[in-house]
DNA sequence: TAGCGTTATACCCCAGCAAATATAGCGCTT
DNA sequence: AAGCGCTATATTTGCTGGGGTATAACGCTA
């Protein structure tokens, strides 16, 4: 019978960027691994889904989130630019946040 | 360029009952309309989709949500319990609460 | 007994998303 | 020049959810 708070929240502005959970974790990944591909399978996702949650970002970033590059070294890769590390921050930071407040929410609940 | 932090949360329990924004403003609408058909339309949901909704909660609480009957005056109708009445107040206190709480993170966004 | 507006349920169809596959281009290394 | 692993993109196929429609049962009223 234990009742039980959960939530999700996500960072967005008036141009349609947005930024979830998800993307949180994938550009983590990113930032392991250097690649969108090798990102995406360390979590069980295909790359066409990676790639369209990635690039939706920056298309709607007035600032670019990764910088890509193909050919070269190891094929090319993907690295999160320090705007991509700052929003990690911020997430994080809120998160933590929402976690304590829920919780308290949560043993509020009777 | 004014970012912003938008949410969604749902109490639940370990049975699978689940409760959100759309189920609650599915039974504030059920206690203004008195039936789901009614209560469906008025929000633009198909009567299947609402009756799911409501189903499925009736099916993993407890206690009922809903009492619902067909036949009679006006061909029959639902009614909120007290039950489901306790969860739309408990709601909307944890959604005040968090209303505040994801205004200050915003504003603590820069 | 016929009519009414519900609840409840089955059926079909379409959209939208997800996975799988294929292909091209890139730039460094060997 | 060939090979490598990545980004980028198109195409196809399959699955799932939702809308629309149809139908039955229910119990009161007239």
């Amino acid at each position: 019978m234990s009742k039980q708070v959960s939530f999700r929240f996500w960072i967005h502005d008036d141009n349609g960027f947005m930024i979830g959970e998800g993307r949180i974790l994938l550009l983590q990944k990113i930032i392991e691994e250097g690649s969108i591909n090798k990102a995406a399978k360390s979590i069980g996702m295909s790359y066409k889904k990676a790639w369209r949650l990635i690039n939706g970002m920056n298309e709607t970033s007035s600032e670019p989130i990764v910088a890509r590059s193909s050919g070269g070294v190891g094929g090319g890769g993907t690295i999160v630019t320090e705007k991509g590390k700052e929003y990690i921050e911020q997430y994080l930071e809120v998160k933590k946040n929402a976690q304590h407040f829920f919780s308290d929410e949560t043993k509020q609940l009777q």
